[in-house]
DNA sequence: AATATTTGACCGCG
DNA sequence: CGCGGTCAAATATT
């Protein structure tokens, strides 16, 4: 089973790799093409950085998990500062190298939260719906220093009800207000996928929820809890970082895992399906429980994405999903009863009344 | 009525 | 003590 099944990774691996490389070829020309839609760019792109991430896994089969996934991510993470629309922010990846540094130095038995950064510019001042596929609910909006807009705060609007502590900010650049940054903390824990989902969040239902501010001034997320993703795989984006903390599996609490065929079968059916699962990042190690489910939205809703990553001093920074072409959820992984008391710190979520 | 947003107060951290 | 983040009452929306 080693050499047969390695020679296949090997092959993969090579092909993935190539693969990723005409791609960029085409999309090269897709750049200098007036007549190439921006789609279509981000398509390429998507399936560039899907390459990547394959191939990213098959290494991580061969080799030493530890070692090559480690030093591979680092290069992923390099190369994605350096993602297509998102040149003019290049100048963080030098600080970031030295934050990495630290953070490898410092970072302690558990992840603690992850803190993705993107930067989406809706061109259209209209129809500002960043739908990433989940449900938010706006608690807060404050005033930045320096920060010519306020800055809004969203948490899962299943918080409460599914201990979601998933949380995300949205600022809008000052330089340029078509310009949001968002920023994903901590990770979805809810899961409404098995139960009832509301399928395809029809285009219609979009619009109306967005007819009432005639100029937006932020991306509206609504309520549209999507994914029509049918059952087997979810893909999970980032958080390969994340895998070198929880090496250990988990035991995976929750359904939807179940179809899900095992070891060199996983693969290869994934890899066969090129289609649009382009995402995932770990296949071996089981989605968190109740996983969030991953959803892929409508080409229309395509805007340019520059993904940006950004080290919060003393917390774990991930970041990858290069893509969000498809607004995949940067949501990052691994929860656990144990995360969750860590994270707890923040939120006084028990009745202040008890103390 | 239930659920979402707004907005000033509150609070912890640096 | 100021800033950034969160709470929660008031208000708006569905």
């Amino acid at each position: 089973m080693d050499t047969a099944s390695k020679s296949w990774e090997q092959k993969s691996l090579v092909g993935e790799i190539i693969e990723g490389m005409e791609l960029a070829q085409q999309l090269r020309l897709s750049l200098n093409a007036t007549s190439a839609s921006s789609e279509n760019r981000e398509f390429l792109v998507q399936r560039i950085l899907t390459s990547y991430e394959k191939a990213l896994l098959l290494l991580q089969l061969s080799g030493s998990p530890q070692t090559s996934q480690s030093a591979v991510l680092q290069d992923f993470r390099m190369s994605a500062n350096t993602s297509p629309c998102g040149d003019d922010y290049n100048h963080m990846s030098f600080k970031d190298h030295q934050d990495l540094q630290e953070i490898s130095k410092k970072r302690k038995s558990m992840a603690k939260w992850t803190d993705h950064v993107i930067r989406v510019s809706s061109e259209n001042g209209i129809e500002g719906s960043q739908e990433d596929g989940h449900s938010w609910r706006k608690y807060g909006q404050k005033d930045i220093l320096g920060a010519k807009y306020p800055r809004s705060y969203y948490r899962c609007t299943f918080r409460n009800t599914q201990s979601c502590w998933a949380t995300k900010q949205v600022q809008r650049a000052d330089e340029d207000p078509t310009i949001f940054e968002i920023t994903y903390k901590g990770k979805h824990t809810c899961s409404h996928g098995s139960n009832s989902v509301p399928p395809p969040p029809s285009p219609e239902q979009q619009e109306q929820k967005r007819h009432k501010r005639e100029n937006v001034s932020e991306p509206q997320q609504s309520q549209v809890t999507q994914m029509s993703f049918p059952t087997n795989l979810r893909v999970d984006t980032e958080n390969l970082e994340d895998k070198e903390m929880m090496e250990s599996p988990f035991s995976f609490t929750s359904t939807s895992f179940g179809c899900m065929p095992s070891g060199d079968d996983f693969l290869s059916s994934m890899f066969d399906n090129e289609n649009f699962f382009g995402y995932f990042s770990q296949p071996l190690l089981p989605p968190a429980a109740g996983e969030s489910n991953y959803y892929l939205a409508p080409p229309s809703q395509m805007r340019n994405i520059a993904v940006n990553e950004q080290l919060s001093g003393s917390d774990l920074t991930e970041i990858i999903s290069a893509t969000n072409s498809r607004t995949n959820s940067p949501i990052p992984d691994m929860d656990f009863p144990l995360d969750l008391v860590e994270l707890d710190p923040n939120f006084p979520f028990d009745t202040p009344g008890f103390f």
